[in-house]
DNA sequence: ACTCAGGTATCCT
DNA sequence: AGGATACCTGAG
């Protein structure tokens, strides 16, 4: 257990920003989160923090994977002066922060995630995780290992409503299990290396490709351009966003943009 | 019932 | 290179 009191991290704000689908609100204003093979609850405390209520020989594992060793504050004081979209954005968005997540488990999310909405991917996850994850607790179940995946036939994952994204799955699994594609090796390239050999795979184009890198692999150079940021990027930029001047973290700009244009826009 | 959703592959020009 | 189009489902 440890506590988070920062201005820097909203649980909320997170849970929203669209990077992960595997944090949801349980009741009593509670967050549950999941990763990897642990999962652990989020709850506000009196002064406006956070109590993370894990066992303390977590403490590290929820550290990193919260970014918490990262200083947010210099992200939110390189935008430009007179960007005055970028400053509401970044005010808007303050809380907002990249977890470090499970690179293989971003890769099949993002590749469900296509032409779909978030409640929609938040529903295939949950089938997948509960049909071939290992159960962490009663109806907690983590997201399947490779070998596990592996497991599942097209018409079993079409039965998760994968629709025709299935094949795209099936074919990912099939590769890592038989370690043609292998996380490890990946996490060794450069950020060029890593994303052509993302690219390279079926039902992985460049938008998939980036939020892998950004979500997965903390390449946060890497700046995902799905339909909300290409709508701001219209409007606001001539129609594309000055990823120079935020040079080898622009990704981490990108998700207060992303969290700005969508909640605005609802 | 009907549209559209965190895109990608494929087939054009 | 860049534009047009089809695509499985589910959520609103």
């Amino acid at each position: 257990m440890f506590n988070i009191s920062s201005v820097h991290f909203d649980i909320q704000k997170i849970a929203d920003s669209g990077q992960c689908f595997r944090i949801c609100k349980t009741e009593n204003n509670r967050w549950q989160v999941i990763a990897s093979n642990k999962f652990t609850y989020v709850d506000e405390n009196e002064t406006g923090g956070y109590i993370i209520s894990c066992p303390d020989e977590d403490n590290g594992f929820w550290t990193e994977y919260f970014d918490l060793n990262c200083d947010y504050q210099k992200f939110e004081d390189s935008v430009a002066a007179d960007d005055n979209f970028l400053s509401a954005a970044i005010e808007y968005g303050k809380g907002i922060r990249i977890l470090k997540q499970d690179p293989w488990e971003m890769l099949i999310t993002f590749i469900i995630s296509q032409r779909r909405s978030i409640p929609s991917i938040k529903t295939c996850v949950n089938r997948i995780c509960s049909r071939w994850g290992r159960m962490l607790g009663p109806g907690i179940y983590s997201f399947p290992e490779p070998e596990a995946l592996s497991e599942a036939s097209l018409e079993e994952l079409c039965e998760c409503g994968l629709g025709y994204r299935a094949e795209y799955v099936y074919l990912a699994a099939k590769a890592a299990a038989e370690h043609r594609l292998d996380m490890e090796t990946l996490k060794a390239y450069n950020d060029e290396q890593l994303y052509s050999a993302l690219l390279s795979l079926r039902g992985v184009g460049a938008k998939v490709a980036n939020c892998v890198m950004l979500f997965g692999f903390y390449r946060i150079a890497s700046f995902p351009v799905d339909v909300w940021i290409d709508r701001v990027q219209k409007e606001y930029y001539n129609g594309r966003f000055p990823v120079e001047k935020y040079n080898g973290f622009a990704g981490i700009i990108q998700q207060y943009i992303f969290f700005y244009a969508r909640r605005k826009n609802k």
